[in-house]
DNA sequence: CTCAGTGACACT
DNA sequence: GTGTCACTGAGA
């Protein structure tokens, strides 16, 4: 009946399912591990990888693979790398491999690209619509439709019309761009002496061929960039692979561009706006080692890379590296794991590093050169505190007299002023006069902030909006509503009605247009296309505005004050990054910085230029409170659509940890406290749900551990132990989080 | 009695 | 992640 040994394949499927399921290889199929099967899984065909070849005594019980893809296989380090991230994550390990594996998958089939043309006359009946469109394809230029619609501000109907008239017509276009060969000697910038030691050092990580991690600190505008550079031109010269994994909203055109400009071509760009198509060719270039350089977002990390020689993780302490979602993982951390697993040498660049990667550089673990002064002798700002308590701003305006002097002044010479304010929207919070009724979220203990211009309350904490009423919904009293405080909108009206003839931009994440168009609007401003701009964080982020020459910081105390252990972190890397956008080609520059408590230690370093003493008072603190990098922490997230079963459950959560058997190991500590030796404390439970995100309570549990304690192995025990997840109750895991609330 | 909507469950 | 099955409640 069945044949005395046969080929059993186990293999991996992308889909929520922990192990590899077991698999009949028939006769005719040559399979090894790593290759991409499709597999038969309950009803459906699905794709697979395998994960192990064995032989078994029978395998006449299994199902068979179906057929082999002809695709290059994944090689033993990403199998490698996709468990490691699957245990330390607390994922399915399928879930892992799907960030691996969709993207050749999801190609649609390769359509000819067409665009359009403008080839007949103006059309009889001319709106403005339409004359956007004929704009756009000025100068003989072909666009493809989706790309035209975006350009021109109009719908495709527009579009559709002007072709049926004549005026525009359709021609074919010549195949996506794809990754040219980049060579390393095409322009090899000259270097400072400063720079030249430092980039000749990360060369020679790379040429080393071992695992290495360096941290690259420079000033912003030391040529940090110009430095990493060289350890990919090493990698390029040595015909090997190398990853720069960039927070998504830097991976613009001028980042591209500037690399283009050192190695005569364009890396492969790895993004959410990337084709699906482009994605596929990518995936498959990097796997058959014909792309040598992506430049990506953090989902580029699971890149099947054929011979990765170098990893570079610009603005490391970015916190968007942190995906919340789906798997929960850290591109920084996976990054540096991934670099071990490949023998890579890992590359981590920042003006401003996080407090974990400067603790791992002072204590020997990584690697450290640092970049003090700016390239081409440019000076950093002179950065000026306004005590608000002193020289506050008019009743109901945010702008010191000050800084509008320094606005003024720096308008009459031509040149750029950025205005920060990390608050978006009118204001951040609404009040009756008559009753003193605040506007608060129904869900979460927020308050709910002012969208003039969408006329709406939003809360930024769960997404809740509702409509701006006329009449207090308290008292009833007409007209008595008052905003309190500012946002980016409201500093916007007060910058217009200072400098009517300034033209002013406000960009914030919710601006409208999506992403391309923001990227779009960040390069014009760059080019000079206004005077003033008016930003939340997403300034901050590495974009070069050549242009500009003062910075004003609106209201340097927010965000000091959250209850987020990484708050002062946060605030003291948003201000140092957004501060040192001024002067960036050599002019001379000041920032101003507004604040109501110049005491504070965030601020204190950020004056005077101290960062050394903020990031050792900052690390003593940590170590004293035993989170990262001294410790460890971990949250699990309960969810419900019923608050009191989410909350039920959480407490389920703590009685099977408390329940787990007592080994000395791994003993629960009291609450409160630090953890000492191998314990690992619970802090919580939440009492209350932390929010409600799209009708679900989610309660918090917190876990601290310190730093050799097995996390991970006490949280799958935890999860085992527990009731089942029911009632619609969803636990999600995120060990190291890098977010509080 | 049917049908859409929801949740639990299994998938080799 | 996704398809299936059982179960629910609204409507003919």
């Amino acid at each position: 009946m069945s044949k005395a040994a046969s080929r059993i394949a186990e293999v991996l499927v992308p889909v929520a399912i922990d192990q590899a399921y077991s698999y009949r290889v028939p006769e005719d199929l040559d399979l090894e591990a790593g290759d991409l099967v499709e597999v038969p899984l309950g009803t459906r065909d699905t794709v697979g990888a395998v994960w192990e070849i064995r032989t078994g005594a029978s395998g006449s019980n299994l199902k068979a693979v179906a057929a082999r893809y002809a695709l290059p296989p994944l090689d033993a380090s990403l199998r490698a790398f996709i468990d490691w991230v699957a245990r330390w994550t607390l994922s399915p390990a399928g879930m892992v491999l799907r960030m691996s594996v969709k993207a050749p998958f999801n190609a649609v089939p390769e359509q000819p690209r067409v665009g359009l043309i403008r080839v007949g006359p103006p059309p009889a009946r001319m709106t403005p619509a339409r004359a956007r469109v004929l704009a756009a394809l000025e100068g003989g230029l072909a666009l493809q439709k989706r790309a035209l619609v975006e350009l021109a501000g109009c719908s495709a109907s527009v579009v559709d019309a002007l072709a049926d008239e004549g005026t525009l017509a359709t021609v074919a276009l010549p195949p996506e761009s794809f990754a040219q060969p980049c060579d390393p000697a095409f322009s090899k910038p000259r270097l400072e002496a400063e720079q030249e030691r430092a980039a000749e050092a990360l060369a020679k990580t790379v040429e080393a061929r071992e695992f290495s991690v360096t941290l690259l600190e420079g000033v912003t505008g030391s040529g940090k960039t110009e430095v990493y550079f060289e350890a990919v031109a090493a990698a390029l010269r040595a015909g090997r692979q190398t990853l720069i994994l960039l927070p998504e909203i830097a991976l613009t055109a001028q980042f591209l561009d500037r690399f283009a400009a050192r190695f005569g071509a364009r890396p492969a760009a790895w993004h959410s706006s990337v084709s699906p198509r482009q994605r596929a060719r990518i995936w498959e270039g990097v796997a058959n080692g014909d792309v040598k350089v992506v430049a990506g977002a953090r989902s580029a990390l699971f890149l099947p890379f054929a011979d990765l020689a170098v990893l570079i993780v610009d603005e490391e302490h970015d916190a968007a590296y942190k995906q919340e979602d789906g798997v929960c993982y850290h591109a920084r951390d996976m990054g540096v794991v991934r670099g071990q697993i490949d023998k890579a040498a890992v590359v981590l660049v920042s003006a401003t590093p996080s407090i974990e990667s400067r603790v791992n550089a002072e204590q020997g673990r990584y690697g450290h050169l640092k970049l003090p002064t700016r390239f081409g002798g440019g000076r950093l700002p002179a950065i000026e505190a306004i005590d608000l308590r002193r020289e506050a701003a008019p009743r109901g305006k945010w702008i010191s007299p000050r800084l509008v002097a320094a606005i003024s002044e720096t308008l009459g010479a031509g040149e750029q002023v950025l205005l920060f304010l990390n608050r978006r929207g009118y204001a951040p919070l609404t009040l009756c006069r008559a009753c003193g009724h605040r506007f608060q979220c129904p869900n979460c203990t927020a308050w709910l902030v002012e969208h003039r211009f969408r006329r709406a309350l939003v809360c930024h904490h769960c997404g809740h909006i509702e409509r701006r009423p006329d009449v207090c919904p308290e008292c009833e009293a007409v007209d008595a509503l008052a905003a309190c405080g500012p946002g980016v909108e409201r500093l916007a009206e007060e910058v217009a009605e200072l400098w009517p003839r300034a033209r002013m931009l406000v960009l914030s994440s919710d601006f409208p247009g999506g992403t391309e168009r923001l990227r779009q609007e960040i390069e014009d401003v760059a080019k000079g296309a206004c005077d003033i701009v008016i930003g939340t964080q997403l300034v901050a982020k590495g974009h070069n505005f050549p242009l500009l020459s003062l910075v004003g910081v609106i209201d340097a105390d927010v965000g000091l004050s959250t209850g987020d252990p990484r708050a002062a972190e946060r605030t003291f890397q948003i201000l140092q990054q957004v501060t040192g956008r001024a002067g960036r080609s050599g002019r001379a520059s000041r920032a101003f910085v507004q604040t109501w408590q110049p005491e504070h230690p965030v601020i204190r370093a950020l004056l005077s230029g101290e960062a050394e003493r903020f990031y050792s008072e900052e690390s003593e603190q940590r170590r004293g409170a035993g989170l990262p990098p001294f410790g460890r922490l971990a949250a699990l997230i309960v969810s419900g659509k019923d608050r009191a079963s989410a909350e039920a459950h959480a407490r389920a959560l703590i009685r099977a940890a408390h329940a787990l058997p007592p080994n000395p190991k791994r003993r629960l500590a009291a609450l409160g406290g630090l953890p000492r030796d191998d314990e690992i404390s619970l802090l919580g439970p939440a009492e209350a749900p932390i929010a409600v995100i799209r009708g679900r309570h989610r309660f918090r549990l917190l876990l601290r551990a310190p730093r050799n304690a097995d996390l991970q192995g006490f949280l799958r025990a935890m999860l085992a132990t527990a009731p089942p997840e029911r009632g619609g109750v969803r636990v999600a895991v995120d060990v190291d989080p890098q977010n509080f609330m």
